[in-house]
DNA sequence: TATGAATGAGGATTCATTCAT
DNA sequence: CATGAATGAATCCTCATTCAT
């Protein structure tokens, strides 16, 4: 692995740590596979960031970022109904946890909540982490909420914060439902419930 | 720790093994530890469960037990009332966890999805006795939802096993959500939430 | 296993001692397998031997016995001619290897040479418990070799005491080689061998 | 233990094995002892040979070698003469082993034997190596025995190859019986009984 | 900066042995 | 005497991390 700038470096190992810790937990890798799977020596991994727990804190970040990037603006971009973009969303995730399970006949379960709760207790920057992660996904639950209650014509309000919870816990189940149960269906179930909160909470 | 019968010291090895586990992540306690917690040598751990993952596949089992018991049906015997069992299961769920974060600091969510989530990719076994566990709550929720449904007039009665994951679903989340934003308040918000899903599916 | 007189049970401990350091090793075998083998309660293989390591002497003394019993007596009871003599005990050792082999496919060496190998830096005791053995051996070759250069008119009488040696080397280097190539008919080349030492030396 | 090349080290590594496992058997010597004497830490031998069980072998590989050179390379080197050069491989193992004994007052017998019986059942890959490094004598005993008959005139040349094995077995046999007796002059009636071998068969 | 080599501390597991009854 | 239960001390092996170049 050579000839890369250091910001892709730094993003080539980000998003080897973010597959394997999310196939593999975190104290199910470590950092002589990690390295290797990343095509660079331990001790560049190290100079990069500094601690295992430090790169899963950034692992956490970047994937994020990606998330934000491939899961929920192209639902989004596809489409401007609220329900339409949910919908999306789901299908966005379904999508991938389907081709992995094809590829390698296993659910992975959700990256934010596998590291959060393996760390929770002992590092309390990977949960910060993770939490923020999530933060950053409210706007979005936050906008199609929003757009649901302004078009269609709900009878009594409910306040929007609580739809992005459940919205937001909604999926994180139905992640660790389709892990637990090797059952990428558990997904799509996911997303008929999520309509439902959204319709009729 | 001498003078206990077989099953008193494998019952107070597992006692054990699910406290440490669910505090602190299956990786995050060591066989060390957790002997010397139980106040037994290590062998003799061993000589009980052969492998630090049969120890968590019989603390699985032994949760899920203790769950059914002090959790589901206490939450039963105090009522007959669906809607007040579900309340009371919430209520169960959040005083233990209450307790603990006051005592702690801290908050350690679902013993099962905890492990499961951690082991899922590695463990088979571990995979299964979740699962196992959480279909042995099943009853519970099924019962309360067939009994809602029976005594109030629902416009249009839901197939009651989508309620039923949907309740398991909701309960899982909302433990995660207590655990990543180290706050028991979490639970509290999803016992509203399960009593929505119960009313307005 | 009960029922057994003290020494009934002693012998059969010791058998099996024999049995598993033969074909495991010393250190291939437990004290646990060693008394489930038997069928016994460990501490009850304590209460007899003491420890492992006198539990080797004593199985090596009781070995020694029994291949005197088993492959020396009986090669001498079946005929008077030292040729003879010689190629039985060959015989016997053979046939007793070949059908361990053809049940196990595997060839197991010589029980004392075995332990005696894996054990003389280590145990004194051990090491000297083989020496006895091999030196009971000893009156057999003699007498083999003693007949034969009376009844044959041989050249120049050798040394009794280095043919003796030759033998018993002989036999000790054919199992070993039987061992390690995982061939029994080694066994059976060495009983050439023996008879040229008694013939050509 | 630093400033070593790679092929250095490893060589280090292995030739502290063949000390250790020769002296006090596989069994009889653990990983941290072994690291100890090499002064390498207990992970850089695991980074280097993966296991115990492969380091033996790699052990074994390496103690041929030596063997090769130092045992049998000089004694042919020293002299064209085939009994002289059976001779010399007696006369190199006997001064190692009385060496040794002066200074340890134990004969250590032979380092493929000792493991090779030691493990031959529970290790298949030890057993091989141990196979191929008695194979890799064979030559120079093949080379013994036709120049031998070439030279001198025999009455009636017997089949080299039984010679060969007659010859490695002696061999094999002497140094047992010297580790069991402690007693380094087995290894020179070994001597006598090898040229026996050569001459009289 | 990048890396090949090395390491201290710990991790799961096993062993021979001993109690308490 | 016999045994079910327990244990201290190892044993093999791995891990996150650092060093020397």
């Amino acid at each position: 692995m050579s000839f890369m700038s250091k910001e892709e470096t730094s993003n080539h190992i980000l998003d080897t740590a973010i597959d394997l810790f999310w196939r593999a937990s975190y104290h199910g890798v470590n950092m002589n596979e990690l390295s290797r799977a990343a095509d660079l020596n331990k001790a560049t991994v190290y100079q990069y960031f500094g601690s295992k727990e430090k790169l899963a804190v950034a692992a956490v970040e970047r994937a994020a970022e990606r998330t934000r990037n491939f899961v929920f603006d192209t639902a989004f971009e596809r489409s401007e109904n609220p329900v339409d973009r949910l919908k999306n969303i789901y299908k966005n995730v379904y999508q991938t946890h389907k081709a992995i399970y094809e590829k390698e006949a296993n659910c992975i379960g959700c990256p934010f909540v596998n590291i959060g709760v393996e760390l929770a207790t002992s590092s309390d920057d990977v949960r910060t982490a993770v939490n923020k992660a999530f933060e950053s996904f409210h706007p979005y639950y936050k906008r199609i909420t929003d757009d649901y209650q302004t078009v269609s014509v709900v009878e009594e309000p409910t306040n929007a914060t609580e739809i992005v919870s459940a919205l937001l816990a909604n999926m994180n189940a139905c992640l660790v439902a389709s892990k637990l149960e090797r059952r990428p269906e558990a997904i799509l179930e996911g997303s008929h419930r999520a309509i439902n909160i959204l319709k009729h909470w």
